[in-house]
DNA sequence: TTCGCTTGACGAAACGTTTAGCTAAACGTT
DNA sequence: AACGTTTAGCTAAACGTTTCGTCAAGCGAA
């Protein structure tokens, strides 16, 4: 692998001036720029980015760890991040932490040790974990989004979550439904407690009673949402719509419903957060809310780079807002 | 941040020392390997993967290039390549070049700046691309992955397309089908070609006429499909079934059969290639051919972990076999 | 005691960059 | 002509590791 050394020696340059050429940071002639760029050409010299980033004591790596890229919120902010990265001259280690927080802490360390610029996570963990992570001693600077709780002396950006739970019920509400039941995430994550609380405020400001058989608790995944909804479905009296606090638990329910033979939103209304790629290709069309994805990796992104660029500010929090996309799902209680 | 010299010195030994008892390369006395081991702990000492990547001419990172994140096919291919490379103690850094064989050469280049250890690409370019990427001379080992036509000098990781189409379409057979259209990705990829050879092989031997009026050839999206099969649904006589050669296609299908007020399976039964997390969540659940993507991911990186070990052989192609998933959508002709 | 041998620990030289500091040539002033 | 000033380009010292060769101490054998 071709070295600057051998890059100057072909030019009949000394390495500094290939460095100058380079960077663009001390001023060569036109006649030497020409050389040594000829000479990099021919030699099909790329710069390495350990032996530069030790000397600068600085990469243009950020760490990405994510619970589950499996999950197509999460896949998406992984894209928008990574390209906004790639837009800025940084690339993107990527570490899948499998909802475990040990793991987290183990990929940051990596992180850490690949001499990262610094790390977006989306914490997996309860609000113990996350106050663990705001410790982070390490001066790596660390952002974390979607779903860090309060009081994390970091960086955050979230969705309003009571105000997207709270605009899905509204929606169910409106078509004039009584029995409204609900999917909630783990309880010790923050996101499912905001969610819970926007769902009950909306019921409260219409006098909708709140009736905690018809609110089950899961863990965001698949199965357990579909034998949630199998119990709902099966109690009488059966509620008229549900509302489902994330995307895994929305397959959940369409597995449920149709495993009943019932069919949505003839029997059943249902609304859900964070909108789907493919929530246009079921029938019928899914109304959810949508989550500003992009909008969150930006942010993000944007927070990082600044802290890279040397920000000693009070952490911030940048909350933003969510949509209600309407589609089929949801309708009048039969 | 601590560096070795910090940690040597609280120690009382030397930096070749600390080193010794950081890799195991050499035998250190119990004694001092412990008061070593105090001294990282008390300082929070993490090694910086920068300098010994350097001194070692080579690092733990690996680079992965996907043309799009989003389809869950590549999302999962991504997510089995992170966690066995983490498993190997690689670290990934990812790359989305979205379908761009520009950007594809050009993160690859970054890969080779980041001093990885070797690299892994879906290309998403056509044959010429994928010939330019077998002339990688840059020295970083490379695998490809998925869409590799023959002849790479490259190792290569594929699905056998052409079994995949022949299942598939033996399948929509059995039922009875004999008007059956095909969804085609765009003409230069490999992939595209051999499934669609697969499907014409099927039929043949089925003796069922192939009419190039029921073959649409499309981008492998979503909006082409959707209209491409609005096309297929309004010519008459109309289609009895289709077979869709991947996944993003099958979503533009479905809004284009509840566009037209059809069902599946009772107006069209339909085959896809390329399974889905969610093919379980809609009505009827998708009769699917699954690739077998955690076999493709474990492959590809094996390949890789071999070539940085230093094997040196000719180019290998590994071809995996598909499973067909049998579930509601393909059903005997009205 | 002396000699070689083993062994745990160390010193110092790389690895490929960046950059501070220097040199010498070229120029404008007086 | 002598002087300072500018400037293109160079030299060499880092950055934090790994690793080779060295060294001193401890040991058994002669």
């Amino acid at each position: 692998m071709a070295t600057m050394k051998d890059v100057a020696r072909l030019a009949g340059v000394s390495i500094a001036t290939v460095s100058s050429t380079l960077s663009g940071r001390n001023f060569v002639s036109p006649e030497l720029k020409e050389r040594v760029l000829a000479a990099i050409e021919e030699l099909g010299y790329a710069p390495n980015a350990m032996a530069s980033g030790l000397k600068r004591g600085t990469s243009s790596l950020i760490g990405l760890v994510v619970p589950d890229i499996t999950n197509p919120f999460f896949t998406e902010l992984v894209h928008h991040i990574q390209s906004r990265a790639l837009e800025n001259g940084f690339n993107v280690i990527l570490g899948v932490s499998d909802n475990d927080a040990v793991r987290e802490a183990e990929l940051l360390r990596h992180m850490r040790t690949q001499q990262a610029a610094g790390s977006i996570v989306i914490p997996c963990g309860g609000e113990e974990d996350c106050r663990r992570l705001g410790q982070n001693g390490s001066g790596m600077p660390l952002v974390a989004a979607d779903s860090a709780p309060l009081g994390m002396k970091l960086d955050t950006v979230v969705l309003d979550n009571r105000k997207a739970a709270g605009i899905a019920t509204a929606h169910i509400l409106s078509h004039g439904h009584e029995r409204i039941a609900i999917l909630v995430g783990p309880s010790h994550r923050f996101v499912s407690h905001e969610r819970f609380l926007g769902f009950q405020a909306a019921l409260e400001q219409r006098g909708v009673a709140f009736s905690e058989s018809l609110a089950k608790r899961g863990n965001f995944q698949v199965d357990a949402a579909r034998e949630a909804v199998l119990a709902l479905l099966a109690s009488r009296p059966r509620p008229t719509a549900i509302f489902v606090s994330n995307n895994l638990m929305m397959i959940g329910l369409l597995q449920a419903v149709a495993q009943a033979g019932l069919s949505v939103p003839k029997d059943i209304s249902v609304v859900s957060i964070d909108d789907f790629p493919w929530a246009t290709g079921v029938t019928p069309g899914l109304t959810t809310v949508r989550q500003p994805v992009k909008a969150i990796a930006i942010s993000a992104f944007d927070c990082l780079a600044a802290r890279i660029a040397g920000d000693e500010g009070e952490p911030r929090r940048i909350v933003l807002d969510p949509e209600l996309v309407v589609r089929q799902s949801c309708a009048a209680p039969a």
